[in-house]
DNA sequence: CTGTTAGCGCATTCAG
DNA sequence: CTGAATGCGCTAACAG
């Protein structure tokens, strides 16, 4: 119950603190302190009216001068290369689910894939006191480990894995991956395969694909045909269908093509269709990530099923562990990833 | 250049202060200040002394220390419903450009479409001083509005018009851009036209889109049959799926149906595929929000394109002004919307 | 130009 | 149980 009678309940007044309220009830700020916290017993009287006048003032604690006093703020600081695109909406979102159950709350800040960038934020997250840091990027070289020794903050890294250090980071196989999807389309038959990458300055999702990739040819004694290798900037929808334009510009056309992503096969699909190749007959496709995008377009496309969400939620409740006993520094966790086999690689649909 | 002799540069170590600073330089802790923010004008000689000390302790100032201080935190906090979306990532990126701009970072919270998480949040982000609010609810209603009153640091709203208070806020006509998919739908020819509506608890997304096509209906003096109408309880693909499969049970069919969002747009297309009606000839379709997949799914989708992107970052530039100048307490801005018309509604394709 | 002093708002000793 | 006193790390007057 508010009463009417209070100036300070409208809004935009300046903020009431502790003193005031002490005041009001006529006992010492630390009295009032107590009773907020629980950190150690009061009378009833006392309590009660203590509690009636932050009830008549609204009063709330200033959460900046509490951080100060008891070291720590009860953030977490996130830094991502970028927001819009569903793994790493999925990432926050995990982060987010346990910083909430962790009555934390998360400051994220999107550094565009600049190495720069994300070295810099460390140093003012530190700054800022955060509580823990994670960090996703798309690839950590030299300096941001750097950068990440220097750190006096509790971190994660998602995406990678630090080999040196055993620095804590949760992360996906890509590399098994892209072997386990290409192997696949081997097993489906198709003897000669394209792949349109991402590109390879981004390890993660660039480069280990890639690999996995060449790994299974390899291993099966299948040649690599430069030609259906194609590397594309970025991991967009255009750029799959740039990259299918210009396999399909190559001498002959491998019969099966993987695509570093679901998004960039979509692109290809559509190439496809507008050349009027039929998938899978004409050419078969897989994708990765198994985006939403990847069971609506038609064909549904083949590909690696993971969970950005839980890679969110490992990391943060790795982070958060270490916060409350910083002795289990944690290790690196891998998160289970899963064949998604649909009708554009299988042959009788 | 760092020096290799110094303990505190590996990570870990406690925080240095400005204390620490000053002393191994010889001077006093507000020199330090003054040369760190270029508060006052040092001596060179000092100045060189003080930026080395900073340089071989690794020192940073600790923000919370200097928000306490300055009153600011060069924080903005942000309140939506979900992440996983693309609309809403799209928000979250607008706002964070402005916030780098304007050097500040953001706090980011979920609120599950919760209002009473969401008065929740706002207290949060109050006590923890936050030189701004950006809200963006589903619905703002009575209880809502009151804690937005009673909140007395500056905020903006998205998504929402608040009639009676002069509130700032950003949002998108759904009811007028609704009404256009509608009218393009007729003057297409389409007669019988039907709608899958989102939760009418939606105020922006549901019930307003709902309103623009039962006004655009009732001006063309089209009857509106109930058995056309479905309101669903969220806005996903399965949700246009269950939503067409239930328009279909009726005893006639319409011959376009509008949907409230290309998200259900695409589950209605994919339950009219395995239907066999074709689109649009069997049935014209339009959604809302030109999301990408309204441009992947064949035929492509009619919608309406309006950029999240940009209301995040007017809604962002309107509280960093109000910040900079509060006199200004800014007032509605209506983010312009346009219909595209694709394959989905043209017969001619 | 520079050092000393006084808080910011609060949790936490330390005495009653 | 309660109040007075201390200080978190830093900036902003205030005196030199």
């Amino acid at each position: 119950m508010r009463s009417k009678s209070n100036p300070q309940h409208t809004g935009g007044g300046k903020n009431v603190t502790i003193k005031e309220v002490a005041q009001r009830a006529g006992v010492s700020i630390s009295t009032v302190s107590r009773v907020l916290n629980r950190s150690k017993p009061v009378s009833d009287g006392l309590k009660k009216r203590i509690l009636q006048a932050v009830e008549e003032t609204g009063y709330m604690p200033n959460a900046v001068a509490r951080s100060m006093i008891q070291k720590k703020t009860g953030v977490i600081g996130v830094i991502i290369p970028e927001i819009f695109n569903p793994y790493f909406s999925g990432l926050v979102q995990g982060i987010e689910h346990v910083a909430k159950e962790h009555q934390s709350y998360i400051m994220l800040a999107v550094s565009e894939k600049k190495p720069r960038r994300e070295s810099e934020l460390l140093r003012i997250f530190q700054a800022r006191q955060m509580d823990g840091v994670i960090l996703a990027a798309a690839r950590v070289e030299r300096s941001l480990k750097e950068a990440l020794d220097r750190l006096s903050v509790p971190y994660v890294v998602i995406g990678q894995r630090l080999a040196e250090k055993a620095a804590p980071c949760v992360y996906l196989n890509n590399r098994r991956a892209a072997f386990e999807v290409t192997s696949h389309l081997l097993d489906c038959g198709y003897q000669n395969l394209g792949i349109i990458s991402g590109p390879l300055w981004d390890l993660a999702s660039g480069r280990e694909r890639l690999e996995g990739f060449q790994e299974a040819l390899k291993k099966r004694g299948q040649p690599l045909r430069a030609e259906w290798v194609v590397e594309r900037q970025g991991f967009h929808l255009q750029d799959g269908y740039e990259g299918m334009k210009s396999i399909l510009q190559a001498p002959q056309r491998p019969d099966a093509v993987f695509c570093a992503c679901d998004r960039m096969a979509a692109g290809a699909l559509q190439y496809l269709k507008e050349s009027g190749i039929p998938v899978p007959k004409g050419m078969a496709l897989a994708g990765f990530d198994d985006e939403e995008l990847a069971s609506i377009v038609n064909p549904r496309l083949t590909t690696i099923r993971h969970s950005p969400f839980e890679m969110g939620f490992k990391a943060a409740t790795l982070l958060v562990n270490q916060l409350e006993d910083p002795s289990i520094a944690g290790g690196d966790i891998t998160i289970p990833h899963q064949l998604v086999v649909r009708e554009s690689t299988s042959l009788d649909s």
